[in-house]
DNA sequence: CCTTGCCTGTTACGCTCTGTTACAATTGCC
DNA sequence: GGCAATTGTAACAGAGCGTAACAGGCAAGG
C-alpha cells in the first residue's frame, strides 16, 4: 500500500481548489488540482491518482459527462461534488458511476470522512489496481514479468503466451481464489464487455489451460465454477 | 451471478418494514426482515443476504453498534437509516463501517438506487475473502478446502464433486447441526428462492449422499428431517 | 497488392451437470 | 392395516462448458 493516497479535486472555483487541496494535505493525503476535463486527463496521465474529487457542474463541461467517461477507461474512484441535489441528481450521479457525492454547500470534515471510506473500500478490493502494480508476480513457481510480457515456467523455461493469453492470465494473477465472471474477465483482459452468446473467454482459457496446465483435462489452476465463471486458485505473491 | 439480490431489512417499525420489502420485491429483489438485532443475527446465519439496510435508532438497540459488530466478522454491504442527519451523524454512521446512508424520510427510489450502487460497487471485483472464513473445514476426517474446491475423504483420496455438490456441501458445513429447509438449502447453495414444486434440493442431496456416504440409504452425514428439510450431523472444525 | 502465418473470435457438436417429472418407497397418523 | 403426505430416485430434457474446425483480421514480407 502506498504510503499517503494521492487525491486528485477537479473544480473550476479557485478559492475552493486552494482550500480544499490545504485542509486534505494537513490530514495526510496528497493532492492535486485540476480546473477542469482537459487539466483532469493531463494529471491522470502522469500521476498515480487513487481519487478524484469532481465538482458536478462547471462551466463548459458536465462532471456526470466526465465521470461516465473516466468509467470507461479506469476505475479510480470518484467522489461528486453536487449542488443542493435533487433526488434524480443523486441517483444519476450514482448510475453515472460515482462511488459517493457530497452536497455543496459542504463540511469539509464529511468529504474527508467520505473519502476515508471510498478509500478503504477500494484497498480492500483484491491486489493492487492498475495503479503500484509490481511488475511481478509469482504462483506456483511460475513467473509473470509484466513489464517484459514474459511467463516463465517452474522449470525456468519462458512459455510462449499470446498478448490476449498473457492479458488473461495477468487477469487472474491480479484477482486469484475468486471466482471470476466472463464479464469481468473480458473487462479486465480485454478492456471490453460482452456480446450476446460471447464464448471467446472459453476458448481463450482453454488455449491458456493448455499452456499452463500439466493436465488441461483436469486443470489445477484455472477451475471452472458453473454458473460462475472461473477462479485462479493459487496463491500469488507480488514479488518485488 | 446470483439471479436476485437477497436484502435484509432490520427495523423496529412494522409497517415501515412492509412497506420497504414490498416496494424492493416489487423491484426483483429478494427481501427478508428483522425487528431488531437478535433477529437479523438468527437471519444472518440461516440465509445469503448480500446486503443490509439497517435503522439507525431502534428501541434498546443502536445501529451504528450493530453496524461495527457485523463489520467485525463479515463485510456484507450495509446502508444505514438515519435520522434527519446532521453531519457528524453520517460521519460517524461512514465511520462505523456502513457502505451509504439515506436520510429519514426518504424517497423509496432513492433507496433503490442507492442499493442498486452499493451492489454494483460489491460485484465489481467481488470482495476478497479478506473474509477470512477458514479456507478448510473439517468433519469425521473429510477435508473440504473452499479455495481449491476439493473434498478429501478420510482415506486422503480426492473426491470428484460437481460444481453444485460442493456448493451444497459447504452450506451444509457452514451450518452444522442444525434444520435447513430447502429453502435455506437453495438460497445458501444456489443463491436463489425456490419455485413451485421444486425437488432440486432433494435430488442434489441424493447425489450428495452417494458420494459421501457410506451407505447412502442409512444416511449418517446428511439426515433428513421430516417437515422441516435436512441436516448436516457432523461436528465441524474450522481448521485453518 | 498479394501471400503467408499467426492470433482471435465464431460456430457447431459432444459431454457433463442440473432440474423436472413421474413413480416408488417411506413415514406418520388414524 | 389403510391412507395421505412426504421423501427417494430413475429417467429424461435442457443448459452450461470444452474444444475442434473454421473464418476473418492483422502484420510482415515479398
Amino acid at each position: 500500500m502506498s504510503p499517503e493516497p494521492h487525491i486528485l479535486v477537479v473544480d473550476d472555483d479557485q478559492e475552493l481548489r486552494n482550500l480544499l487541496s490545504r485542509f486534505l494535505r494537513k490530514h495526510g493525503l496528497r493532492v492535486d488540482v485540476a480546473a477542469g476535463g482537459q487539466e483532469m486527463k493531463r494529471i491522470l496521465g502522469r500521476a498515480n491518482i487513487n481519487l478524484i474529487v469532481l465538482d458536478r457542474v462547471m462551466p463548459g463541461e458536465d462532471g456526470l459527462q466526465l465521470c461516465r467517461k473516466l468509467r470507461e477507461t479506469t476505475r479510480i474512484p470518484v467522489i461528486l461534488l453536487t449542488l443542493l441535489g435533487s433526488d434524480t441528481d443523486r441517483i444519476l450521479g450514482l448510475e453515472a458511476g460515482a462511488d459517493d457525492y457530497v452536497q455543496k454547500p459542504f463540511n469539509p470534515q464529511e468529504l474527508l470522512a467520505r473519502i476515508r471510506a471510498v478509500l478503504r473500500r477500494a484497498n480492500e478490493l483484491p491486489l493492487q489496481n492498475v495503479h503500484q502494480k509490481a511488475s511481478v508476480l509469482r504462483f506456483e513457481g511460475w513467473t509473470i514479468d509484466r513489464t517484459h510480457r514474459r511467463l516463465e515456467s517452474p522449470a525456468g523455461v519462458s512459455v510462449m503466451l499470446t498478448d490476449g493469453e498473457f492479458d488473461l492470465l495477468v487477469a487472474f494473477a491480479e484477482h486469484p481464489q475468486i471466482a471470476l465472471s466472463r464479464e469481468q474477465l473480458l473487462d479486465l483482459a480485454r478492456g471490453r464487455s460482452a456480446i450476446a452468446f460471447d464464448r471467446s473467454i472459453d476458448m481463450q482459457i482453454a488455449r491458456l489451460r493448455r499452456k499452463i496446465e500439466t493436465d488441461p483435462q483436469q486443470p489445477r489452476l484455472i477451475k471452472t465454477i458453473r454458473n460462475k465463471g472461473y477462479a485462479f486458485t493459487p496463491q500469488v505473491t507480488g514479488g518485488a
